[in-house]
DNA sequence: TATGAATGAGATTTCATTCAT
DNA sequence: CATGAATGAAATCTCATTCAT
């Protein structure tokens, strides 16, 4: 009947813009398939089940997010900050990569970290926050170490936090990329600038 | 057969566990009322509907929230910031009554800020951030004239919105309330200062 | 809009006819539910599941059956049989009383014997068959060892098998209940006769 | 791609696992073409379908069964058995054959006789049982006239039916061929003397 | 005041089968 | 000789909601 990839692509995309709609739990397969001119059993069999539908949508982008961020974590984790004081515009080069790598899909970035409630990614947001606070754990032990200074652990936790939700405030709230760049530049500079400040006490 | 009140109180007593075990969303009124030794057309009489009783077990606390927010934002228009210096441990009484308001209220507030997919109150942060904005905005204004410099309209929604979600990061990862008071002064320490360096540019 | 009774029992009489015509696992919810005027929400309200319409229809039979077989073991048990000697007739009692149990509920014991795959039920022969076993067991160790003879286990767990079998056949090969009791009794004969004779060696 | 006999057989031993594990009717066709390498339409390619693939699984085993099976008829109903009295070990030599039979084809036999409802096969045990039934009839008739005793025609049929109950009770309680063929032994005596016995009022 | 019965629309999933290539 | 795509019909189950009583 229909070629393979015509309908996996037609599956793929009406399921992309069903989750980014209504997100993942109320997404309907049967809508998505009819939308996509094919019946639920074809998502049988070529996903699995629901969830595999989903990872289909997300899993290129999720992966290329995972890599760019444990690259961040082991730059970050490296680096020697004995003597570090923080200037506006440190992190601008990060804040472009991961907004580039965003807004290239920003589809499915929006579902992965907005709409996935109910799939098997939930809880992707809390997993890069944990990522993200056994990485500022290191460094901030260090650092405080090297000023006589003691960690302040909810701090920690919270910036890690208000990290992840800086990303997602700005992808549900500035559809262009370039005013995305711009955008994020200063919360980068604001998270950093108050790490050294406020999770060491 | 059962007084009313009774009824109404276990209904709404058990509605509450449900929601902040499931969510709005998940939350089955047949099982609440099962529990409550009642049946489903009960709530219909009572409540009319599903977002009725949501609203019955979260009605009292979230108006209380909304006067203490009132209240805060008032002050805030009203004072003169043209000499304003923040200065640490500044906004530790408003942390306290906030605090103290949330804590009084866990479950209810729990429920409202993250529970309430679904439900009528599924935007309820997104109200608050709306109504910050708008007052920070007048804030900034001021502020901004009396220094010479402009707003950044981005990181003014921005720090509506990371405050709110302070709040519910300390709902979600701190249930003693001493705690809580400690935990979040730090944040609004943080909060206001980077208000006051990254608001302005 | 109906009374409960009367589509309650309605929907267990026509869940039988189903059940009895193409057994628990290829029975349609549906097609019970239509036959009976309902949709399947009912049966969901009523009975919570498949398996607790399967329970009400052969709830208060089943109860009976594991009564008589109680009695019927502890008696066994009882028996003092160091001078035991087989005389054809002897369970002609016990034949008429299972007979007069089994062809009382002849459809829902038809379900629960020969019906029920699928069902919690599937494999109430077996542990029928188990109880038979384990009250066998006692008996014939005590006989062997009045006789100075020992127990071929294997035969042992057959005869249990193979009474229980008898009664399915019975049921399955005879729909009156006067040729039944007839039918049957030459068959306790030699189930009887057998296990002084084989299960001893 | 594949020889066609290799992929045959493959299907054909995977099948066989299928059925073993979960029964024809439980046993999915997808399952049994993923696990042998290949797709659904090969089996319909090759078999016609899922009876015809489950058809291809018992064939040979099957077939030998009933010449077996058709030998000891035919020399059952030559016998002259005017003068037959029973003494144990008698049919011995029958029980060695067919236990040979029977667990040299192990899995097919397990199958053919315990596995197949659903299929084409499901009602094989009955079809033995009546070509028993019509053997041990003219056996028994002939016997009876000998004897001037009458046939019980439901034990005639009884027996016929424990007779098969017993084969299948030996195949789903030993799985070794010698235990087994010691097992039988018992139980075919007590099948005899019980037919002379019981059969004959 | 509240019950209890019932609906109806929906959900996800499974599966044997078909057929163009 | 076999694939890969797709169907279509069915399955069980869930749930908010309605309404006569």
């Amino acid at each position: 009947m229909g070629e393979s990839n015509e309908s996996r692509e037609r599956l793929i995309s009406c399921a992309k813009a069903e989750f980014l709609r209504v997100g993942y739990q109320k997404a309907s397969l049967r809508h998505i398939c009819t939308e996509a001119g094919l019946t639920t059993g074809a998502v049988y069999f070529m996903f699995g089940d629901k969830n595999g539908l989903f990872g289909a949508v997300v899993e290129k982008p999720l992966s290329e997010l995972f890599a760019l961020l444990g690259q961040h974590i082991a730059e970050e984790k490296e680096e020697d900050m004995s003597a570090y004081t923080h200037i506006k515009g440190d992190h601008d080069a990060f804040a472009q990569e991961i907004v580039e790598l965003l807004y290239e899909n920003y589809d499915e970035m929006m579902i992965l970290l907005d709409k996935s409630q109910g799939s098997e990614y939930e809880n992707l947001p809390d997993r890069i926050i944990a990522m993200l606070d056994e990485c500022y754990g290191v460094v901030a032990q260090r650092f405080a170490k090297s000023r006589g200074r003691r960690v302040n652990e909810y701090m920690l936790h919270y910036m890690s936090h208000i990290q992840v939700e800086s990303i997602i405030h700005l992808l549900t709230h500035e559809r262009d990329k370039q005013k995305a760049v711009e955008n994020i530049k200063p919360v980068f500079d604001m998270l950093v600038s108050s790490f050294v400040e406020y999770v060491l006490e």
